[in-house]
Formats: C-alpha cells, structure tokens, sequence
DNA sequence: ATCATATATCTGTGATCACAGATATAAAAT
DNA sequence: ATTTTATATCTGTGATCACAGATATATGAT
C-alpha cells in the first residue's frame, strides 16, 4: 500500500463553506438571538480570515434568509412575525409531513433502530431536572432528520434545512432555559406516537403525529411572545 | 408638490443583484442549456461589471442549485437526472398544489380576473400555427403565479421560485420549439378545469388539475430524453 | 446643562491584484 | 506522424485597498 491511498480523498472545501458552516450552525442552534446585529468585519477578525469568505458566506446566508440586510446596511439576524412563523409552520408540516409518510414506508431495519435510539435519548434527557436545553435542541433535531432522510428525498432534505434554519433562532429562544413542563409532555407524547407509526409502517398515523409535533410547538412558540409584529421584520 | 416627491424612492439595488436577476431570467426563460459551461470573467465582461457581482451573484445561484460548481473549478448550468426530475415534480405538486388549494379560498374578484385573462393568451398562442415558444413559457408561468400569488404565502412563493429556477432549462429544452400536438391539448385541458374550479371556488377540484397539469407536464419531459443518468449530475 | 456641528469610526460594496490548479496550445523529441 | 514535454492561458479563491453612506463620539457654541 502507497502512502497516497492513505492519505483521505481530502474533498475539497473553501474557506467560504467553512464560514458558512459555523454561522448556520451558530444559527440553528440558537447561540445567536434575533435582532442580534453581526459585521463582516468582526467575524472575519473573530474567525481570523479576511472579509473575503464571510462576505461570501453571509451573502448566502442572505439569499436564505437566515440573515437579513437592513436599509441601513446593518446584517442581524431576522426577526419573525407571527403571520410569518404560521406560514413557515403550514410549509413545514406538508413538507416534513409527506417525508414522514414516505420515509415510514421505506426505511430499512437498521435505520428505524438508530430513529428508536434518538428517541430514547430524548425521552431521557427530557425526564432530567432540569434537562440540559443545547442537548435537547440537538437530540430533537437528529431524531427528526433521521426519519426525514429515510424518505430518500434529497432535495426535499435541503428545503426542510431552510425552514429549521431560519426557524432555529426563534427554537432556541424557548429550548435555551428548557421547555416547560406541558410542553415537554406533549412533545414526549406525539414523538412516542409517530415512532410507534413508524413501527407498525402506517404512514398516515405516522405523518399525523408529525403534524401534531410541529402545530403544538408552534402553538406553544406564539404563547411565548417572543414573535414582533409584522413591521418590525421589514 | 416638490421635486423631492417626485422621485421614485429608488430602492436600493446592488450591482450584485442587479446581476443575479439577468442570470436567473437566462436561466427561468431557458436560454442556457442544461451542461453548457460559463465562467465568471467572462459573464464580467460580457455585462460590463467587473468580477465581483458576478461573483456573488453566482455563489448565490450555485447555493440555490441554479448553477453547479464542478470538482475542476468549473462553472455549468446543472444537469438532472430522471429520479431528480420525479423528486421536484413530488415537491412541486405538493406545494404549488397547497399554494392553489389556499388561493383559491381567498383569491379576489380582480385577481380572478386577471387570471382568466392570463389563460385566454395561454389558449391563444397555443393555438397558433406554430406557437411562440418564449412566449409559451412566459404566459404559463404568468399564469402559474397569478395563480400561487394569490395564497398570500410569501415564503411558499419563494420556494415555488427556487423549485422553477431549477426546472427553468430543462422545461425551456422542450418549449423552445414550441410543445407537441397531444401536449399542447392535455395543457390546455388541464388549465381550463383548474381555470374553472377556481370560478366555482372548488380547491379540491383546482388542486386536483394543478397536480395533473404538472404531472403529465413531466411524464412527457420524461419521455423526450433530455434527462441524463444519475453520475452525470455530480 | 443642552443642543448643534464636526470629526472619527464603522458599515457593506466594488475593483484590483496575486495565487494555485486545471486546460489548452505549442514546441520538441522520438 | 505520434507522443511527450513545456509554455501560455484560463479557472475560481482569497486578500487588500478605495469609497460612500450611516452611526457614534467628541467638540464647540449657546
């Protein structure tokens, strides 16, 4: 054997997608607030490389809407209006819905064992006091997105990671200092249902689970308050 | 009144973008084939920028899958394979389908209107000996959206356009010499029964001929060949 | 102390240069 | 004529500078 099979296929990867990879990962897991103002500058200087791959990496980010451009020419990231966070919620439940329908039918063995792993560890965590809330966000996140990958739907994958990455902000307003008590008992109750559909392969009992997990969590976010009124997003 | 008001308030539009709305009409009209390689200094030269715009407009059209960056530093305008091609048409005719069903509880009269105005250019020119072809994509898509306009659902609107943009070459490939005879009857079939469940305010119904207008729209693209096998795409 | 003005600093945007890798072209050797 | 080697050119990427607009700070006048 070479030296250069040993060496890894090394794929490669520009300064800008790593950029862009740490701030989405700031971003779904919530370690920036909404409103939160950025600079190119700043986090050029932070990251230590020049403007050049953040002016990239936030320019996508941009067209994503995950971050926001004001009149101003100030970057934060975006704030969410009630109207906006039902409308993401409908998107989210018909897109993550027919994934869930199509998933169920098709998941191999091996994969429906790691799904039923996720949901232990989440089930878990949720029964500590009190549960560790970055755990929780990322325990919820593998479990959905194992199912969801099960669908073979690869671009459908990519919009659903557009919806959570601009919803993550907003999620981790409420998960940071840990769900309240109904609702870790909803949650804990619609996850247990859709793996038990997932189970017995209904994929219509499957996909309403779903549904229900995204609707009472939402319904929960907008009791909260933390959405601004609709001109406050503009 | 002075001067001041007359003055459009002439929104702020960055060369970036002003390059990223030339790419994207190329691409959503067709007039880059599937394969057919650019380069940014190039498109720099021929739009009279330097390469910075076209830098960023581009990095932002390869995040949205519109364009495709090769292994060898290389710009092209993305292929697709057959299982990509199902995969959007699933995606597609279930969220314009929502966006239809949605519309068509809440479109206004005008609206309405307006959108029967746009169908009857659509028969029109269809029934042209030969068709318009240009003129075919463009009053279908006028059609189309006047349609999803109508759900009030920005951010759906937004991933129908990302979901057209990556059709747009491949849909102009069979359009551009205007379609066959069966098909241009089957478009014209489904359109006046989506056209007319919206009059009777029937979503069911409108949602139905969306999704078979969309299908048969795609078994025939299917058919023609113009897709590739799946290594082609990576 | 309060308000107006001026200065300094910070913002994103665009242009230009330098660089490494890949491709095409031309030259040379067989 | 064919293959190999060297050169030139073209590719995207990253860094740096210049610029205009906006914001904050400081300086001045009242």
């Amino acid at each position: 054997m070479t030296v250069s099979q040993l060496l890894t296929p090394l794929k490669r990867q520009t300064l800008s997608v790593v950029v862009y990879e740490q701030i989405k990962e700031l971003l779904i897991s919530g370690r920036m607030m909404p409103g939160e103002h950025i600079s190119l500058r700043s986090m050029a200087d932070a990251l230590g490389v020049s403007v050049m791959p953040v002016r990239e990496a936030v320019q996508r980010l941009t067209a994503e809407q995950a971050l926001q451009l004001t009149p101003n020419r100030t970057l934060r990231v975006p704030q969410m209006s009630v109207s906006q966070f039902r409308e993401i919620t409908g998107i989210r439940k018909n897109l993550e819905g027919l994934a869930t329908a199509t998933a169920t039918e098709c998941l191999k063995k091996e994969e429906i064992r790691q799904i039923v792993l996720w949901h232990e560890n989440f089930t878990e965590e949720m029964k500590k006091q009190p549960p560790d809330g970055a755990r929780l966000i990322s325990l919820n996140k593998e479990l959905h997105f194992a199912i969801y990958r099960g669908a073979c739907m690869p671009m459908m994958m990519q919009l659903i990671e557009a919806m959570w990455l601009r919803i993550g902000p907003i999620l981790n307003y409420d998960m940071r200092s840990g769900p309240s008590r109904e609702g870790r008992r909803t949650a804990l109750i619609h996850h247990a249902s859709m793996v038990d559909a997932i189970l017995r392969r209904d994929s219509e009992a499957a996909r309403h689970a779903l549904e229900a997990d995204i609707q009472s969590a939402a319904d929960f976010i907008i009791s909260v308050g933390v959405l601004v009124s609709a001109d406050e997003t503009a």
